[in-house]
DNA sequence: GCAAGAAGTTTCGATGATCGAAAGATTCCA
DNA sequence: TGGAATCTTTCGATCATCGAAACTTCTTGC
């Protein structure tokens, strides 16, 4: 969902390599998210579910411990009680267990089961490969290089902020 | 929504650089997404209208003419009932206009106001302003690099199906 | 030409994800 | 100990999406 075309419709001379690069970008998000619609589909679950289960993996994996509900629901911007159904199903399709934490048994702390793990390596394991194999076309420094890139490019897009209505 | 956490969870040890791009890659999707549910918001619009805007766009600045109904419902994966309520949406807030095809007119073509361009722009244009600086502080033959990678990588995504279910 | 089928879009009824408000449960503070 | 604050859930409503059927227009075969 990046922009690029948008800065320049009907503009259409000097290539600009750095333009092209934004609109390469866009490319990228789009296909990203076909990619993560069919993962979902051919489990039988929505984009939300997925994107729940890749809140708590990243958690997990930071090393952050178990997400609460109310953490998981401001991750995915999502309201409190939507996010009480979308654990409801993840539950009931055995991918995550609800404990109530010991220190604060208000909050209901989130934990991803085996069968979830087993699932997400599944459905993302084979292009994750594919994406490392790419890039063992590229030597150390240009890795490097777009390392320093993507990690640039995360910043800006979590950092601005789209412009007020035209309106 | 990429994975990349989900192929070595528990596994910390040696941080193979070319598996930390795709953990950043994962970042730049779920910022980009985040980015864009707060565009959206900004015009009270859902994530759908904005692809549906994007992909019109898309297809005018590659020269594709105006897209149909149906290759707008193709384009996102959605029904074609779901498509005409989307695009009721987007006619009455005046970001599409309804054309009956000349040669076939069972078709409708879509077409953009001016209107919904100067929104595009407005939403977008700031944090494609912000990459393109964020590309400047790589040189010409970087920036190719970052060029290649990114058409390689959707590639990648784009033809990569999930793995069947394991369970 | 004309009728039968195909293609594109819309309408209709139903499902379900999401929301806001209020309730329930638990903790913190005075 | 009582009241406010915090976290989650329940409840009722809204709306995006779906599948099936209807409608319009084009195409094909006779």
């Amino acid at each position: 969902m990046l922009p690029s075309v948008t800065t320049h419709i009907g503009g259409g001379a000097a290539p600009d390599p750095r333009f092209e690069v934004v609109q390469r970008l866009q490319a990228l998000t789009t296909a990203t998210l076909h990619f993560s619609d069919r993962a979902a589909a051919s489990r039988g679950l929505h984009r939300s579910d997925l994107q729940a289960l890749q809140a708590l993996m990243t958690a997990r994996a930071a090393g952050a411990g178990a997400l609460t509900a109310g953490e998981l629901a401001q991750v995915l911007t999502l309201s409190p009680s939507a996010t009480t159904t979308l654990v409801d199903r993840l539950e009931r399709a055995g991918h995550v267990e609800r404990h109530h934490d010991q220190h604060d048994r208000r909050r209901v702390s989130l934990t991803m089961t085996a069968h979830a793990g087993v699932e997400g390596r599944a459905m993302f394991g084979p292009m994750a490969a594919a994406m490392v194999e790419l890039l063992g076309q590229f030597d150390d420094a240009e890795v490097a290089t777009i390392g320093r890139f993507l990690a640039g490019a995360t910043e800006v897009v979590a950092t601005s902020e789209p412009g007020p209505p035209a309106g």
